[in-house]
DNA sequence: GGGCGCATGTAATGAGTTACATGATTGA
DNA sequence: TCAATCATGTAACTCATTACATGCGCCC
């Protein structure tokens, strides 16, 4: 039902067509969600039949034809309850690269530490890629906040376990 | 491939059969995956075929049957392999509980207070809970220090957004 | 004797993806 | 003229899930 909400929420603010949806999403909305077009072609169309939104097709010129979207009073009646009940809930994301980390001890210590640099690399480019986005409208903005938050996180945890990974390899480093 | 790495990972400590496995992964485990039965039979019939590793029937008693897996050579090859891949790398997780906040300016400042202090209730549970558990074994330990960052970090979050909504609502309410 | 636990599966279903199809316009 | 952009889709496929099937033993 997320992808559902995430279109409903934006045709909630503005009446779009397909691909402008698509490519906002792509855009601005890309740690919300990674919808692909097919996907998001075949919600519309759903949620269409389904009496939550009315298509209306336009053409400017010879430009091929578009099929707009504009949320119904039933729509906007959903798009609430769904955005009520995402509210109030958590749901706890699995963390794939949780399963690595189980396995750590696999490894010799100096392995490990080399690997989680590599991955220590890539969530610090990550985040160089936030900070550098741009401010986002309204609410929307909490997004890239929240992804901040949780990517400084992210080093902070992964600098914790290289530590202590360096303790293991140089055993004879004792701390006064 | 994370769930043939979590199920490797958990043969090359020790064989196990199937039910054994999937019910180790409930209890200590259900943090890294939501793997169900079904597919963990699956996947070690997959990986059998695949010569990753070998089953062998054994019975206690007249008790049912049971299909013991054990990693062949070529199954060791495979773990290290999706280990290290897994370890040099960052997958960002899909927060869906962001597209909600995406659209928070949908409802007043009031209500959508009341519904984050919900989601804050639901993550300090799952604090609580994660604090709860018992110490894993090595590595897997970490799994669970981890899941107690992220969650102490959601909440230090939430609290940030609570505060500013706060603020909203009482827009009289000035500091000097 | 009735339900739960052990132990392994099959079949149907679903959600979403990839790859492909179409056809006009715009720009190099 | 060749590729890219605009705009919408269909078909096949993958991966995993839910629901169901089986059958014995154990415990109350």
């Amino acid at each position: 039902m997320d992808r559902r909400l995430l279109l409903l929420g934006l045709l909630h603010q503005q009446e779009m067509h397909g691909y402008q949806l698509f490519e906002f999403i792509e855009r601005d909305l890309s740690y919300c969600s990674d919808i692909k077009k097919p996907t998001a072609y075949y919600l519309l169309n759903k949620m269409a039949q389904d009496g939550w939104m009315i298509e209306e097709q336009t053409q400017e010129g010879n430009r091929p034809p578009r099929k707009v979207y504009r949320l119904t009073p039933l729509g906007e009646e959903n798009y609430l309850r769904l955005l009520r009940e995402n509210l109030a809930q958590h749901t706890s994301p699995r963390f794939h690269d949780d399963i690595g980390l189980a396995f750590l001890d696999s490894l010799t210590p100096e392995e490990a530490r080399s690997l989680l640099e590599r991955r220590r690399q890539a969530v610090a480019e990550a985040l160089n890629a936030v900070q550098d986005v741009p401010v986002h409208r309204g609410s929307q903005q909490l997004v890239i906040e929240h992804q901040l938050r949780y990517l400084r996180a992210e080093l902070d945890w992964l600098d914790e376990v290289l530590f202590r990974l360096s303790e293991k390899s140089h055993p004879t480093t004792k701390s006064s």
